[in-house]
DNA sequence: GCCGGGCGTCAAGATCGCGTCAAGAGCCGT
DNA sequence: ACGGCTCTTGACGCGATCTTGACGCCCGGC
């Protein structure tokens, strides 16, 4: 289980983001303080940290040194201040990125992934028979040949594998990697899992790592 | 039998709400304002509610402000994309999940069943003998080997299965899996009852678990 | 014993969804 | 402007699935 902290002195974005982040599968550590994060940090070692840096006790720029003074944890900082003073002092100190309030869900959820990926969180590169994925470097090789692959394809790949081997519906995929408007373009999906394929399987008509589940979506097994 | 409350002011998304959630085996109670939801939910008490924020009468918020005055009912809001402030008030008045208009149903089902399953729902894992029926994954297993079912086979056996031991109406069958227009049309479910027997029962001409009430419809008793 | 309605069974044809190929459009960098 | 790469779009074959018809069985009514 993935544990995200979430240091904000505002009780409506404590509860808003434990929500929804426990709505997709996160386990939510909220506290309203720098003197709580810190103690927090230390006892339930969450995987990420949401920081937002106007923050009542310690400066949020204070709380931030204080983590990494002991803690290699990625760090998304929250700021409603438009100055890029803070923002750039935070990325210097160790930030990992930086969410200007007010801020969409979506794209904060899209940075603590991207955060927690470049920290080498739990799926870091995938084996599956000859196969090596890199979700860091986005780079993919087979029986040791690198496998070029365009962005489309990479997008789609990485949707499926950070899925962990769940299937993952069609218009889940069509929204991740095209965008709301394609939810019913299932169209893209074949063309696209056929490309994977064939660059991908051993034999592109029995694939063993990049599955269908008719009517319903793909998965892809390691 | 699971009842979900529909409040939403626009006939039209009642209409496919309703079709939708009745066609998966849901008691669906639409109504189109505030006042006549606070009245259904005292009478209905439906085991989770779904609330679109825009109505005429009642504030969608001052609607749920009143459900939380009386009930812990799981609540997943409507909202449409601009409304970013309700969405948050909402939330933290104590909303569940909420769903970004326009959303895909599938998308919509899943948040209401996380909903239910984190408000202490039934597991919606059906035992009997040797099987095992998954709702959530939509998998069924026979003595450890999966089953594979079609598309039209599941949403049968999901419907019998949600009746929950129950009789359930020849009409109300073909009502749900194929569509209002195909209520007299029992042939259907004379070949599909036959082909999940063959699938699911040790002797499909002894069922044991998929009978038969004669002129009336079908029952599935674990 | 005969008949008819409801049910179960089988299988052929129609339809649907998926995988495949390839042509053309669009978008770079040179 | 050109060439190369990528994305989009249409056409088509194939297998799975759905639909439809035919037929046999059981049982109750006559």
């Amino acid at each position: 289980m993935t544990v995200v902290l979430v240091v904000d002195d505002d009780a409506a974005i404590r509860r808003t983001l434990g929500i929804t982040l426990r709505a997709r599968g996160y386990e939510v550590e909220p506290v309203a303080d720098g003197r709580s994060a810190l103690q927090s940090l230390a006892e339930q070692e969450p995987d990420v940290v949401v920081l937002d840096l106007g923050l009542p006790d310690l400066d949020g720029i204070e709380v931030l040194r204080r983590i990494r003074a002991t803690s290699s944890v990625p760090v998304v900082v929250l700021s409603a201040r438009q100055e890029s003073d803070d923002k750039v002092e935070a990325l210097d100190l160790g930030a990992d990125d930086y969410v200007t309030k007010p801020f969409g869900m979506e794209e904060l959820l899209a940075r603590l992934r991207a955060a927690m990926r470049r920290a080498g969180a739990p799926v870091e590169t995938v084996r599956a028979g000859d196969l090596v994925i890199d979700v860091d470097d986005r780079t993919v090789t087979r029986a040791g040949e690198a496998v070029h692959l365009t962005p489309t394809e990479w997008r789609l790949l990485e949707v499926l594998v950070r899925a962990d081997g769940r299937l993952v519906r069609q218009a889940t995929l069509l929204h991740d990697v095209w965008g709301p408007e394609y939810e019913r373009e299932t169209h893209y999906l074949r063309v696209y899992l056929a490309q994977l394929r064939r660059k991908l399987e051993a034999d592109a008509s029995r694939p063993e790592h990049l599955l269908t589940d008719p009517g319903l979506g793909y998965r892809f097994v390691p």
